[in-house]
DNA sequence: AAAGATGATTAGTT
DNA sequence: AACTAATCATCTTT
């Protein structure tokens, strides 16, 4: 009361004392400080005295205010000269831009489907909807629904815990706009500032929402961490799996990257994603170049079994047809083929009748890998030291690995002068 | 519990 | 885009 009747040009409310305001003192106070210094602490007391007023006391000041007969019009210069200067204090106060942490928390809270129109409806619904599929991702689909269980009780909080904010908010910004109501019939209030008033609680308030979109969003990102996060939760392939990819690995041997196709093949039979297939071979190419030797037995086994099969297609039929290899580029087979050296020679020879590299398709390249195979196990000697010299070396070191196989053969042996490359394998 | 195996992830390469 | 090599985190075996 006192700041709106000095800034309406002196005008002083019946409560201030007789004395002259301070602010007219403090225009003359560099000749005489002290009465200035003296007429602030005389106001200061005097505001003081207001709260040591009764409240009966002070609502009867208020309605003999209100019944002032001069009270209508100087009530209106105090709006007009509130209206000139509250322009200024506005001016200040610039719309700003949104928050980009909010609305990237709003954004991910959206894209995990916690605050975004619900689905599924409630926990049960989604449990009883994992059940129902059931199958071969059972056990999958189970964490899954856990996780989405947990999901929706996050959601659930976090709605709960929004409404009643929201509430909160509308509750205050009318309880003060109620005040404010009043309070304008004593002192000018214009509606630009109620509008500013309830910005400002209304940023108050979403600032408080926004800590709890953050731990929402930190508690969503724990969950998904929790249950989503495959190696968390990692599963063994099947045995059976296992063996159809093994099978293909070994003889597929001197080109073992399976083609799209084939990969999606051996996926649909192993029950597992194409990027699994992927997966397996990475790590199976790795591991096997790393230990060979920790590999041979297992090798064998491979070689020998499609050996057998091979054998049988090859008898009874002239179309053989491996059942774990249904296609694979034949071009590429052959080019890798012809990398092999003298063991390819052997191999040819055995086979017996001519080869002719690119007619030949991938079954007798197949063929090809698990009769090396069978050469280094039946070779007669030792089979660890065997296999390493006339086999390994040949088929992965001898160009570094897989990856770059196609290369001419007949040019290979004069380039590698020293022998080293063709012992050092020996681990 | 330690050691080994294994599926997934990541940085870097081609 | 696919691959390698290293690494992680878990599963399995010893």
């Amino acid at each position: 009361r006192e700041r709106d009747s000095q800034r309406a040009g002196g005008l002083v409310s019946p409560l201030s004392s007789p004395k002259p305001p301070f602010f007219l003192s403090a225009t003359d106070r560099s000749s005489e400080e002290k009465p200035g210094c003296q007429d602030i602490g005389d106001i200061l007391q005097q505001i003081m005295t207001i709260t040591d007023q009764s409240l009966d006391e002070a609502q009867a000041r208020k309605h003999a205010l209100n019944c002032h007969r001069m009270k209508p019009a100087l009530f209106n210069v105090l709006c007009e000269i509130k209206e000139k200067t509250v322009l200024s204090i506005r001016g200040a106060q610039e719309e700003e831009p949104p928050d980009p942490q909010l609305m990237r928390l709003d954004n991910m809270l959206l894209a995990e489907g916690v605050s975004g129109p619900e689905k599924g409806g409630g926990s049960a619904a989604a449990a009883a909807a994992a059940a129902a599929s059931g199958g071969a991702g059972a056990d999958n689909s189970a964490e899954h629904s856990d996780y989405r269980a947990k999901l929706s009780q996050i959601r659930q909080i976090y709605h709960t815990e929004l409404e009643k904010y929201e509430q909160a908010c509308n509750e205050f910004t009318t309880h003060v706009m109620n005040l404010l109501r009043e309070q304008s019939r004593t002192r000018p209030i214009s509606p630009k500032e109620i509008e500013r008033m309830v910005s400002i609680i209304h940023r108050k308030f979403s600032a408080i929402q926004m800590q709890l979109k953050q731990s929402t969003c930190e508690a969503v990102m724990i969950l998904r961490s929790r249950f989503l996060d495959a190696r968390r939760k990692r599963r063994n392939f099947n045995k059976q799996a296992t063996e159809i990819l093994n099978e293909y690995f070994y003889s597929h041997l001197s080109n073992p990257y399976p083609s799209e196709e084939a990969k999606e093949e051996l996926a649909k039979k192993c029950a597992i994603t194409v990027a699994q297939v992927s997966n397996w071979f990475g790590n199976k190419r790795i591991r096997y170049k790393k230990n060979i030797g920790k590999f041979q037995e297992e090798a064998n086994m491979y070689a020998a079994r499609t050996a057998v099969n091979a054998a049988n297609a090859s008898s009874h039929g002239s179309q053989a047809n491996s059942p774990s290899t249904p296609n694979s580029a034949g071009s590429a087979g052959s080019f890798n083929m012809s990398n092999s050296g003298d063991l390819f020679m052997s191999v040819q020879s055995l086979n017996g009748d001519s080869y002719q590299g690119a007619q030949v398709g991938a079954n007798v390249q197949s063929q090809v890998d698990t009769l090396r195979h069978v050469i280094s196990q039946t070779g007669g000697y030792s089979e660890g030291l065997t296999a390493n010299q006339m086999y390994s070396p040949q088929g992965i070191n001898a160009n570094g690995g897989w990856q770059d196989a196609p290369t001419p053969s007949s040019v290979t042996s004069p380039t590698e002068g020293p022998g080293s490359v063709h012992s050092d394998t020996s681990n």
